[in-house]
DNA sequence: AAAATGTAATTGTATATACAAATAAATATT
DNA sequence: AATATTTATTTGTATATACAATTACATTTT
């Protein structure tokens, strides 16, 4: 005869959100540390990379890639564009807003860099190698299934 | 003679943190919808469990055990007893507000059971196997250096 | 014992996040 | 062509998060 086991037991050993969230914490934590001089955050950071890399990008776009609500990337690019990282450029589809990134958003990534690189080494070094490698096979997944 | 590769570039191939938060963030989605008819998110569910668990636990285990911000949880923990899910029982010394599930927060945590297991079961699909392992050994990792 | 230091938790303020609703413009339907 | 539907983005509102400062109490130092 065995009691059974508590709910509160279950979850806590099994739950994929609570190891999640506290990786995402103290991350999180890691990068905006090493950022903070910059005055940049690393969500900003990777929204940044994201506009960087795409030349020229609708919002719809950008929240696709990093399955962000449209209404946080909004919330966001306001902060940016107040700092004068980004811009916006006309579209033919005039409900499209396309993202550019502006010279002193360029500077601002070029200045970041030796920050981001502590930052990843540190998180790499928690996280271990298995780690980049999880995610990014989750990411490609979730990329995938979003068709 | 080849051009360097731009930042933009290293980073979206390489970075940790862009991984972890989509990953984050189309978790959380999931938890988050799949535990709406209980009226409870994933971050206050897990603490939750870890108040359960630990049957009477000052909040400064509590943000220990989750690497959140005292100041974090002491919001969640208001909106928490506000619903009466939790109390706070007196401790000898007096700084302290210990924790505890109330019956009411007991009843949730069975109904919320299933929704949780569901929402497990997507998330543990769209992220494979590996990836529970990884981020469970970057949770003890990260327990072990907070020593 | 008084003063200084340390600790536990809360409060002020800011960013990050998402859902629901609104707005504006394009596309499809009749 | 007028109406309906869809799409792109923003705005209203709420929770999640953390840093800095504050409050209240405990411990250590003098």
């Amino acid at each position: 005869m065995s009691s059974p086991i508590p709910i509160e037991d279950t979850i806590a050993q099994e739950c994929l959100a609570v190891r999640l969230r506290i990786v995402h914490r103290v991350a999180t934590r890691i990068y905006d540390d090493a950022l903070r001089p910059t005055g940049m955050t690393i969500s900003q950071l990777n929204i940044l990379v994201a506009t960087a890399l795409l030349k020229r990008v609708r919002p719809a776009e950008v929240c696709e890639r990093l399955q962000m609500d449209a209404s946080t990337l909004s919330r966001n690019v306001e902060r940016m564009k107040a700092h004068g990282w980004l811009e916006t450029v006309p579209d033919e589809d005039r409900r499209a807003q396309p993202l550019r990134i502006t010279p002193k958003g360029r500077r601002l990534l070029a200045r970041a860099k030796p920050a981001w690189d502590a930052a990843q080494a540190q998180v790499q070094g928690l996280l271990g190698a298995e780690t980049f490698a999880a995610l990014d096979s989750a990411v490609r997944r979730i990329h995938r299934s979003e068709i």
